[in-house]
RNA sequence: GGGGGUGUAGCUCAGUUGGUUAGAGCGAUCGCCUGUCACGCGAUAGGUCGAGGGUUCGAGUCCCUUCACUCCCGCCA
């Protein structure tokens, strides 16, 4: 109890029947009779009616207040009548008889109305992002953030790890995204950078012999947004942990996950122990290393059938003689669907940039036959195999795509997602969780024509790492992996290459001398040449999981204060302008040009 | 950096083939109404049709430029 109120909104019922009590809030809504004026009063918790009629004097005055005002409330909890209880509401069968109020805080008139389920413009909403928060939907979002990070919190303390906090302001490094830099004043010409993630640090957490660290980190990386990727900043749940393999890391997330989506969501989990896919899979089964199990169309290559001379598609055979490969994705009993629907899916591809999507449906009367615009290219012999190949069945439908293999992976990719959609396959009340394996260490960049990590440079390879076979850099794997729920990656992790000598090695691959990687990555190399245990970790993103568990489809509606697409805050007016005096302090100017 | 979508009253939107004075709901203001819970009824105010330029007898509507918001590609180890 406070001198402002005796109870929150959500708190009233018959119990406290003709109590005297005091609330306050904000005037979510009014209903006036003229005589009589009902006034929903919302707080945090919930809304409570408070009702007034004329008979008392205050009444002209209270009548003209305006929604979201802030007001104190004092009066008598009456029971409602039985045909005027409000189910839908905590407090419905009781309402407070106004005895007395008082204005806390005045409002101007609104530019957003805060009691209504209609959307609005981002603009208005960043701008007045606080009164876009009181709104019921995304206030509850944000709460249910809050418990979200409470609950990991105390679970990964009942797994044994301890929270530590690491630096702000850091060091450039190389790798990676877009540094946020900050300039020193004590050190001119000379900048920090913020964290893109406490990568390094938390290897030597685990270097200082702490055994197992995580945090709810801050990271920042100055590239473009997405729907599902805040411009700047976002937290992702860093977690290291030594003397473990790649398994012991699984056991602790796959736990924590379960846990988690088991307590703050309804949907059901595909799978409680995670399925295991190794890169390579994922790339040909699904064309994506961010596969969405729950939906169960397969791709499978079919490069091979157009080298055989009863296949007479001459298009794709010249295509694949050249080089190009053939992958394709079969749907269950679809032979009968409209013209339309397939003509559909065929233009979408081609609106994706692609040269289509060829498709024939399988059909028996005397034989097989293939039916469809490109159906009469393919022997029975050829059906047979591709049936076999593909593990199809009359009556389904075969789609297929021919290209380079990135550009084949890409559209089939989509074409998975396209396709299931139409055909209504995906359960929209489940989450399918998989682990992503075996990624390769090296990438071979098609723009610089030079080897690159294809991930973290301080990833573990596979194989005997006393005495590891570089000849072939693109073949090896490292123990580097995702994890990814519905089609969305929620982190990457790795066991950390702890051996420095190995390490110079792999970025000697990559292009980095040994004198750069002493240079750019001092404290992290300088760490592991004093007894480094082996240890790996994970960094599953925060926002994208409270995403998941909310519903929701963009990431500005599980944070509190977002900033816009161009990395604007318009509520604070972000980036700003700054004095010359504070840029002179910094032995900063400005570029003229 | 590139491509798409949107921009009309404080908010959400409609606006026909280019044609008279640009409309509706919510909100605001005023009036009526004693049981509503999206209360109801009536009235009033409120518009640089994102901005600039062009075509036309005439532009919210067509064209060009530009700005803002947004989605996507690039980018994000």
């Amino acid at each position: 109890m406070t001198i402002y109120r005796t109870h929150c909104c959500n708190e009233l019922n018959l119990r406290n029947k003709n109590q005297k009590v005091k609330l306050s809030g904000w005037v979510n809504k009014k209903r006036d009779h003229g005589n009589l004026l009902f006034i929903d009063l919302r707080d945090h918790y919930g809304l409570t009616q408070c009702v007034v009629d004329k008979s008392k004097s205050i009444f002209k005055e209270i009548e003209k207040i305006p929604l979201e005002t802030v007001l104190k409330i004092e009066g008598i909890v009456i029971e409602r009548e039985k045909e005027t209880v409000n189910e839908s509401l905590e407090t419905g069968e009781v309402e407070v008889r106004i005895e007395n109020f008082e204005i806390l805080g005045h409002t101007k008139e609104l530019p957003l109305p805060v009691f209504s389920d209609q959307e609005y413009s981002e603009e208005i909403r960043l701008k007045y992002r606080f009164l876009d928060l009181r709104r019921k939907k995304i206030h509850n979002n944000i709460i249910l953030r809050s418990k979200i990070i409470s609950f990991i919190r105390t679970e990964m303390q009942k797994y044994g790890f301890l929270e530590y906090q690491t630096p702000i302001l850091t060091s450039s490094s190389p790798e990676g995204a877009r540094d946020f830099l900050v300039p020193s004043r004590l050190n001119p010409g000379k900048f920090y950078a913020l964290p893109q993630a406490p990568q390094q640090f938390k290897q030597l957490i685990m270097v200082s012999g702490f055994d197992k660290y995580f945090q709810i980190a801050p990271c920042f990386r100055d590239e473009d947004a997405r729907a599902d990727r805040s411009p700047g900043e976002f937290y992702q749940l860093d977690l290291e942990m030594s003397f473990v393999e790649q398994e012991d890391v699984f056991k602790i997330v796959e736990e924590l996950f379960v846990n988690l989506f088991k307590k703050f969501s309804s949907k059901k989990l595909l799978h409680e122990k995670f399925p295991r896919i190794p890169f390579d899979e994922a790339m040909l089964k699904y064309g994506s290393d961010k596969p969405d199990l729950r939906n169960p169309l397969e791709i499978s290559d079919l490069t091979e059938i157009f080298k055989r001379d009863d296949v007479n598609f001459d298009i794709f055979k010249k295509l694949v003689s050249h080089g190009s490969i053939v992958r394709g994705i079969v749907t269950k009993n679809t032979s009968e669907k409209s013209r339309s629907f397939f003509d559909g899916i065929d233009k979408w591809a081609k609106e994706e940039g692609s040269s289509g999507l060829a498709y024939f449906s399988i059909e028996k009367s005397e034989n097989l036959i293939a039916k469809g615009p490109v159906g009469k290219f393919f022997s029975e012999k050829s059906l047979k195999e591709i049936m076999k190949l593909m593990n199809a069945s009359i009556g389904d439908t075969i789609f297929m795509s021919c290209g380079k293999k990135s550009e084949v992976e890409k559209l089939l990719y989509k074409a998975r997602n396209k396709i299931a959609n139409e055909l209504n396959l995906i359960d929209d009340n489940v989450f399918s969780f998989c682990w992503v394996v075996d990624y390769p260490m090296f990438e071979f960049d098609e723009n610089t024509k030079k080897i690159e990590f294809s991930h973290n440079p301080f990833s573990m390879p596979q194989g005997d790492t006393n005495n590891l076979d570089l000849s072939e850099p693109l073949k090896l794997k490292a123990f580097q992996y995702d994890i990814v729920c519905n089609g969305i990656e929620l982190s990457s992790g790795a066991i950390r290459n702890h051996k420095p000598n190995l390490m110079y090695k792999l970025f000697e691959i990559a292009g980095y001398s040994k004198e750069t990687v002493n240079d750019k990555f001092s404290g992290m190399i300088n760490a592991l040449s004093y007894g480094a245990p082996p240890h790996g970790g994970i960094a599953p993103g925060i926002d994208r999981i409270v995403m998941l568990l909310a519903d929701e489809k963009n990431i500005r509606e599980v944070t509190m204060f977002p900033m816009n697409q161009n990395a604007q805050d318009l509520m604070m007016n972000a980036p700003s302008e700054v004095d010359d005096n504070q840029l002179k302090e910094l032995n900063i100017s400005k570029r003229k040009n």
